[in-house]
DNA sequence: TTCTTGGCTTGATTCAGGTCAATGTGGCGT
DNA sequence: ACGCCACATTGACCTGAATCAAGCCAAGAA
């Protein structure tokens, strides 16, 4: 795993090979800056004062990882929360004869370390070329611990987490094939939204594998719909994604 | 819906018909005392000191309903939370079509209202008589803001649900019939423990189409696959539940 | 340029679990 | 005692998605 470091008290931290720097966040000097931050509204610091974002520079690291590059593991001590401020990453657990399941996908405003556990409950690794703020465990917890309005902010993205997980569960559990790649599809173009406006060409920086892993198929049969959807004129598949042409009948096969 | 109240400050506030006093709360005066409650140490008012417990009673109402009375549905106003005391509540979520997926079953202890959410993610109906220690909503936001150990609590307990959500996402996403079936039991026999220790014998208040609504089955998978695990020796089926025979067999099915 | 590799698609075939249809069974109200 | 009803079980059959097996294609490596 490579990881190139940029800290403002620290900048010959480096180690490893260096990352290019992504065009999300082209900061030349080591340093972060949060108030600058492009994803700040969409993430757990928009819950803090400009004042508070000085005391948060002071605690971040902000690191680039390469496309395919692990940021943690399953089962091993999570040392660090991360903030996605650029890129995507893939958070899935493993069973021990080698079956995934990828319980969900990371997009720049996410937070990754809203578990509380020391323990990581799954592995994350970035898609494509990722940035992200990192905060030790530590650092965090006490700064938590004196900003009851974060942890408040926190708390509610657990929550919002949590009612996902239960729609996935629904998903799971409960639809079809073509219903899944549809509630995917969907509501990836709803997270996309956040983060770029909204579009009909909806990014997938994941493969088709791992869309099965994420809704409980094989490749061929994302494949297959995905093919039969396109074939229906629903989707058209682009170079990196699709272009949603009949958003109306995907949200009827979507439905919650 | 009928529901029985019973509070220190107003207990003429009976509404409907009064459902018998259960066993596990067999208070004759109508008040709360959260000091007493024997699932206190289970649940989130061990973030309280004894103080602060007084001030708890003054805000709860105990309520108690029938076997498949209705505590609250999907996507009605959630002006209320729960801390279950008594018996057990199935959590479910139905797509218009009727198809059902059950995201949880709580049990004593259990808290419902972690989502801070105005609306409910889903419906809950007791599975057995059931007792819960009920406040509104506004009063538990306003005691939260005064408690950030409480809500430190609360959130550690919303991080424990997620992650429980998210190894439901790996039974439902990547696993046969039979380790379904296998991981439920280990599952309920684990969270049973803390209820009331540890026993091979494993109380089922719910029905096999509850249980195949859970694990994303059909009633005759999960009454064929409980036969053919009690065939082989690995349970005995008995009334209201099962006794485990083979733990160690289960358990390796089960495996995460 | 050709070779390799990883991801994607497509077709043929299989099978785990679903569907449909009876039948069994225990609790409850009359 | 009787009938009812909800739940559970069991059997026969079906099917949606998995599995197995080629190919295809584009990006890098040699």
């Amino acid at each position: 795993m490579e990881i190139s470091l940029r800290k403002k008290a620290d900048s010959a931290a480096s180690k490893g090979l260096d990352q290019p720097v992504l065009a999300l966040c082209p900061n030349s000097k080591a340093t972060v800056d949060c108030a600058r931050c492009r994803v700040r509204a969409l993430s757990l610091c928009d819950a803090l004062e400009d004042s508070e974002l000085v005391e948060l520079d002071r605690m971040a690291t902000t690191i680039s990882v390469g496309a395919k590059e692990t940021l943690f593991e399953q089962d091993q001590p999570s040392d660090w929360v991360y903030n996605i401020t650029a890129g995507s990453v893939r958070l899935y657990k493993l069973l021990p004869d080698g079956r995934r399941q990828v319980v969900g996908f990371a997009l720049p405003g996410d937070f990754l370390g809203l578990s509380m556990s020391h323990k990581n409950a799954f592995s994350a690794d970035a898609l494509t070329p990722t940035n992200a703020c990192r905060f030790s465990r530590n650092d965090y917890s006490n700064f938590l611990d004196a900003k009851p309005h974060l942890l408040r902010r926190l708390h509610s993205m657990a929550s919002h987490e949590l009612s996902l997980a239960q729609d996935q569960m629904v998903i799971l559990g409960r639809r079809t094939a073509e219903e899944r790649i549809a509630a995917f599809l969907i509501g990836l173009r709803n997270r996309w939204t956040r983060v770029n406006g909204n579009h009909v060409h909806v990014p997938l920086p994941m493969t088709r594998q791992d869309i099965g892993d994420f809704l409980g198929l094989t490749v061929e049969t994302v494949s297959r719909l995905m093919t039969r959807l396109a074939r229906e004129k629903a989707i058209v598949i682009v170079p990196d994604g699709v272009r949603l042409l009949d958003v109306a009948r995907l949200e009827r096969l979507a439905e919650i």
